[in-house]
RNA sequence: GGAGGCGUCGCAUAGUGGUCUAGUGCGCACGCUUGGAAAGCGUGUAAUCCGCAAGGAUUCGAGAGUUCGAAUCUCUCCGCCUCCGCCA
């Protein structure tokens, strides 16, 4: 949610950002009822302050009245404040200045690329062929127990999952390491650790709701007999730690590292990468959620980018860095970053981080809110970004290191945890 | 699942219908004192909204209700604690 004043004094680029989302929203309306919510909440004030005298001087009479009067209003108010509320919540955030304008995501720009892509000697197979030769993902007998879209990840590439997760954890929560990342990337913010959390799976609707992100209900699994969602990613518990909040400005940044399944239905994807695992409904994943100071959040974000590449780059992965554009970027993003990872059974680039910085759009709603060393008071800045997504590393480290033979080389940063430096 | 207790301004606690404009202690900030510090003393210390300001309104877990008036009474919900049961 942005603040009403901003929207006011900065009608222009709010325009513009609605536009550049791809939404349709008339500013006018929000500001006449806008309007409408402050005079009827200074006649409430007015009343109730004479209610509250007829209560000092005990005055039955006049008290009953206003009391009737404060209850007409009110009724009329909550209706205008629901009206601007809702309206409220479709307002996209803006977006930065080096977003780029566009209609999807043909409209991303590639920002950087990194590493070589494989030359194979023979046809490459793809994750699912290797995977289930191997005997080390069952799709097959996943949709039998479970359903299409689930699979079952097995011996080594089970092993692989926990030595990745093993190898993350150590980065991110090691300050000598995340310096030198930071150094590399230019960036000059404090850096403190990152806490490892393993954060609850189930979300309160209504909470899910505050972290602003537009995932459709249709999106989540439901459990309504116990006002619970699943959690579509860890962000969606993580985000909301610090929720009605002040953090002093000398406990910033705080960051922390998630661990956990994400459930998506997948409402709308019918068909679209229905073959292997690259579009689950159950997933793991390390997810990284920062707060930070307003003058930060951008190199926040760069950081939080560093320290993915970093990881691709432990792992030997080639990868290429998009700004997504304005067509495609989410609803709550301020600035959204991904990078898309080589695929070769693919032969494509495909998404497998994602950092998005939402600066006070989540925070706002959330009320998580600074204190600054001078006292004042302004919602902190909230960035999130995929540390590594388990399902879709799986893929690629599968499709890129296979061998003629359908073996799987291990990455060497991972052999230690493994015990060997191959699967077959 | 059963029985009982409890949710108050960062923390701890007082407050059982009007004197609560929510007291006190700790913590924190500033000042005095000091060579400097500690101690001591003094002052200040929740948020949100409206307003240029003066000031006003709202919030005592959440919501609804009773009342001229609710932290205080009633109802519903949520959370926490203790004991019992079940259980990884």
């Amino acid at each position: 949610m942005l603040d009403i004043k901003f929207i006011r004094e900065n009608k222009d680029i709010v325009a513009a950002a609605i536009k550049n989302k791809k939404r349709d929203i008339n500013l006018d309306i929000l500001f006449h009822l806008h309007d409408k919510k402050k005079t009827l909440s200074q006649k409430i004030d007015e009343v109730n302050r004479q209610r509250n005298e007829a209560a000092k001087k005990r005055d039955v009479i006049a008290g009953s009245d206003l009391k009737k009067e404060v209850e007409k209003i009110q009724s009329e108010s909550t209706a205008v404040d629901k009206e601007f509320l809702a309206l409220m919540m479709k307002i996209p955030n803006i977006h930065s200045p080096d977003t780029p304008v566009g209609e999807d995501e043909n409209q991303n720009k590639v920002i950087r690329t990194w590493g070589e892509k494989p030359v194979f000697s023979f046809a490459p197979k793809d994750h699912l062929e290797l995977g289930t030769n191997l005997g080390i993902i069952d799709t097959e007998t996943a949709a039998k127990i479970t359903g299409s879209r689930f699979s079952y990840i097995k011996g080594d590439l089970a092993m692989l999952q926990f030595a990745l997760i093993q190898h993350c954890l150590k980065k991110l929560t090691n300050a000598g390491e995340l310096e030198k990342i930071a150094k590399a990337a230019n960036v000059e913010i404090p850096m403190t650790p990152f806490i490892p959390v393993l954060p609850p799976v189930f979300v309160k609707p209504a909470v899910q709701n505050r972290m602003a992100r537009f995932l459709t209900p249709e999106e989540h699994y439901m459990f309504p007999d116990d006002d619970l969602m699943l959690v579509g990613s860890a962000e969606h518990t993580l985000g909301p730690i610090h929720m009605d909040s002040i953090i002093e400005e000398k406990n910033l940044p705080i960051r922390y590292v998630g661990y956990s399944s994400a459930f998506r239905r997948e409402a709308g994807s019918h068909g679209k990468d229905i073959k292997g695992i690259i579009r689950q409904h159950q997933f793991d994943k390390l997810e990284m959620e920062t707060f930070c100071l307003p003058e930060n959040s951008m190199q926040e974000q760069d950081f939080l980018v560093a320290i993915q590449e970093s990881i691709l780059q432990d792992l030997g992965l080639p990868y290429q860095v998009v700004m997504v554009c304005t067509g495609d970027m989410g609803f709550p993003d301020y600035r959204q970053i991904d990078i898309e990872t080589w695929m070769p059974g693919q032969n494509k680039y495909r998404e497998t981080h994602s950092a998005d910085l939402t600066a006070s759009f989540q925070s706002r709603r959330l009320n998580t809110r600074v204190r600054r060393n001078d006292g004042k008071i302004e919602p902190v800045h909230m960035n999130d970004a995929t540390a590594i997504a388990l399902g879709r590393i799986h893929v690629a480290i599968l499709e890129n290191f296979q061998e003629a033979d359908g073996s799987i080389r291990i990455p060497k940063v991972l052999v230690p945890y493994i015990g060997k430096d191959k699967i077959e």
